[in-house]
DNA sequence: AAAACATATTAACGTATGGTTATATGGTCA
DNA sequence: TGACCATATAACCATACGTTAATATGTTTT
């Protein structure tokens, strides 16, 4: 009981939802999701930790980048309920969004050739003050 | 967004979870869920409320009665989502004990013809100090 | 009507939680 | 080595949450 209670808390918030659903599309860095998201670098350090304590996601040291994905061995109830959570949030705007966000953040790279964090998430700024293409 | 953190919000804390377990086998009124639970009228109450408000469960008045139910129209994301945790939480042996305690509700009232929930929570506090024939 | 009972509501309190700022750790490259 | 970059941790604040105790509402019964 006690062990759902804490996998209900923490799939309960905003931030680490929209975080996991980004890790279920691809692996991805620290500063990656810092600059899809648009939140600041301890806030995405301390949500991924607390979701990898909990099992939901699993890092990967590359150099100074740390890399967070989805963790295959989820543990069983984890696994079901973010699968719901899942389908649910398949038409949800925010995560569209997000998605989108993905896609401007790996052309980013493609173009500029690395992970710089300063210009990278200046450049996400800019793009979440326009608005894109839509 | 707000939505589904809501929905999230509200299953994630233990004696919700336990009523809409129960809720989920039998229509039940509040003394009921009370004596059953082992918790006070104002908690069972406030959160079966809470619960309403959001859609999870129905009420319905019987005389001073309240009975609680599975809302059937509940909303499709709570739908999915407890229909994963009714998975998850088939083991789980608080909700055993809390069904084996409804049945002793059930006894009890087939036995003294009503709800009377003086006698009734005093009837199941008792089974709880000495934890019946198990 | 009054009394008894079932449920709802309110206020109050302690604790947990999300978020920010500041600082520390650890890695890379000059 | 030192400067720089990415990530982690700590301290702190505001807010939200669960629970209890006290009280109110509403129903039935006499």
């Amino acid at each position: 009981m006690k062990e759902i209670e804490r996998t209900m808390k923490l799939l309960s918030d905003p931030t680490r939802l929209r975080m996991l659903m980004l890790l279920s599309k691809k692996e991805l860095c620290v500063c990656q999701v810092m600059g899809i998201l648009g939140v600041s670098q301890p806030l995405v350090s301390r949500n991924l930790n607390l979701m990898s304590d909990a099992g939901f996601v699993s890092e990967r040291r590359v150099g100074k980048l740390v890399f967070y994905s989805l963790n295959r061995r989820m543990p069983l109830a984890a696994r079901k309920i973010i699968g719901s959570l899942k389908e649910v949030l398949k038409t949800n705007s925010t995560l569209a969004a997000d998605l989108e966000s993905l896609r401007d953040c790996e052309e980013f790279q493609r173009k500029t050739g690395k992970c710089d964090m300063k210009t990278f998430t200046a450049f996400m700024a800019k793009r979440r003050r326009k608005p894109a293409s839509q």
